[in-house]
RNA sequence: GGUCGCGUGGCCGAGUGGCUAGGCAGUGGUCUGCAAAACCAUCUACAGCGGUUCGAAUCCGCUCGCGACCUCCA
């Protein structure tokens, strides 16, 4: 393999080109991504982000770094209106439900881990919480507070992002100028405080009404929603670390606001490498709560959703969305949900017929070694998985033939073969098997007797009997295949 | 309005200067009692116009269409 394509490449956003990685202390690599508000069932938008970031961990750990994953748990301070003004979203859930906020905040966290289950996604190194992680964000506020950067009106404190502009490029993640960022500021109401437009809230003083509150030197308040992100990776990760990511509608408020107070605390870069994942679509336009376009987890694994023919599993949409790259929009469909249910079984079918494989000669009349490079070459290229998988395709094609005995393979071929799909589609793409592994002495015993009997059948050319068995077989949900030295089955 | 991005064959979706992406669907064949699976072959492309180049889906310009951000959103 060239050296090129050994070394792992990242589009990097603050440059906004693809960069070799380098970790700061290899083969230690930090990495922080923002995780999910829970004041609502994760939608699955959300999810495809966290998919992606899974892959990412599951290649870096493949790699051989020691990876240590942040991603947080967003639980106050993210409210519902950039004016500062607005209502935290988890307690204005709690008010409409009755509930203490931390219910609210549980409810959704333990929903948030079983979807992220359902979708075999691991779990990060370190999950931490915006409320377990006030004092840090306080002595953070008085840092910035310290350095100049930030001012305090009636107990809310505030960045002040000219200040901060003057020494430093606030647009530097998102590409855009100071002047036309405060020109195209819309007239909000309740910003008063504000002494500019750009200026966003550390602290918020709490209302009488509001529920969630915490002291602080300024006022008995609460965290402004960017803060905490910045705390927490600071915390886990050092000033400076190696890798954070997100979903791109993120960049130019909630990321551009993490660096600038991260740098305002800190005087240094917080990141070497911005990675942000493209929004998932539906009929093209992006998938989201407020648009009444997005589809729960649950909806899509069953079906139960106006727009959905059928349900389609986990693994199905957990391959449709590796199917594209995390830098792509990805439009959802009936038809492209089943097409890539397909082309997973065939997938994972491949896989099971690689384990029965046998060498079957000193040579293979296929270039092995040459495949597996491809494939490490397309991840190494920003996580390329799309291309990876069009390889592993070209693969399956191959251990078809074998398997039919129009191809060969030698041993060591084989072993290569073995690794590379074993590693690949299991360890670093997240999938698993969906078919149900049953593999008792009884039902291997019964199905023998059952295929016995069919093949006696088979023999005396009574096919309405063995085509029978067949089709009841089927609506138990046993599929059989008869090739020619043997009938096959599976549980689906 | 400002900033940015996109437009690939029936569908999804890679690819950024010259070599078949891939999946699904279609067609023909092999295999098969049939079915399924598999294998082989094969069809449908690069929004439009102009330019650069020996050569462009790929670079540049214009036009048209779509989207994202600028307001909470992964």
């Amino acid at each position: 393999m060239e050296k090129n394509s050994r070394q792992l490449k990242i589009k990097n956003t603050l440059s906004r080109k693809k960069e070799v990685f380098e970790p700061i202390n290899p083969p230690f690599v930090g990495m922080y991504v923002c995780g999910p508000t829970v004041y609502s069932d994760v939608h699955l938008g959300n999810c495809r982000t966290f998919i992606s970031f899974d892959v990412i961990f599951r290649y870096l750990k493949h790699l051989g770094y020691k990876v240590r994953y942040v991603r947080n748990i967003t639980d106050a301070g993210h409210l519902e209106s950039d004016a500062d003004s607005g209502e935290d979203k988890i307690a204005k859930k709690a008010k409409l439900e009755q509930l203490e906020p931390m219910e609210i905040v549980q409810r959704y966290t333990v929903d948030f881990h079983k979807v992220m289950d359902q979708f075999n996604v691991l779990p990060p190194s370190i999950e931490p919480t915006a409320t377990g992680h006030i004092i840090e964000q306080i002595e953070m506020i008085k840092k910035i507070i310290e350095n100049g950067y930030a001012y305090v009106v009636n107990g809310s404190v505030y960045f002040d992002v000219e200040k901060y502009a003057q020494e430093n490029d606030y647009g530097e993640l998102n590409g855009r100028k100071l002047e036309d960022l405060i020109a195209n500021t819309r007239e909000l109401g309740g910003q008063d405080e504000k002494r500019g437009p750009l200026d966003f809230a550390l602290w918020i003083k709490a209302k009488p009404e509001h529920i969630m509150r915490w002291p602080s030197p300024w006022s008995v308040g609460f965290p402004g929603w960017h803060l905490e992100c910045s705390a927490m990776s600071t915390k886990y990760l050092g000033e400076k670390f190696d890798i954070h990511g997100g979903g791109m509608d993120l960049i130019p408020t909630h990321h551009t606001n993490e660096i600038a107070q991260s740098r305002a605390c800190n005087h240094t870069e917080p990141v070497n490498y911005w990675i942000h994942t493209n929004m998932l679509t539906v009929n093209g336009q992006k998938m989201s709560k407020s648009l009444g376009n997005s589809f729960l987890p649950h909806e899509l694994f069953t079906g139960n959703h106006p727009l959905l023919d059928k349900g389609y599993s986990p693994m199905t949409v957990r391959f449709f969305m590796l199917q594209a790259h995390y830098s792509s929009t990805l439009d959802f469909s009936n038809d492209a949900l089943n097409s890539a249910e397909k082309g997973y079984h065939r997938l994972m079918s491949a896989i099971v017929t690689l384990n029965k494989l046998q060498p079957s000669s000193e040579t293979s009349n296929f270039n092995v070694q040459e495949l597996k490079d491809k494939v490490y070459e397309a991840l190494n290229d920003d996580f390329n998985t799309p291309i990876a998988i069009a390889q592993l395709f070209e693969g399956i094609r191959f251990i078809n033939s074998v398997a039919d005995k129009k191809a060969t393979v030698s041993e060591k071929d084989l072993d290569t073969l073995k690794t590379l799909y074993h590693s690949i589609v299991f360890d670093v793409f997240g999938l698993k098997e969906e078919i149900l592994e049953d593999n008792s002495e009884l039902i291997n015993g019964l199905m023998k007797i059952i295929i016995d009997i069919r093949l006696k059948a088979r023999k005396n050319k009574d096919w309405e009997t063995s085509d029978a068995i067949r089709d009841q077989l089927k609506e138990l949900g046993i599929i059989l295949k008869d090739s020619i030295d043997e009938t096959t089955w599976t549980i689906q």
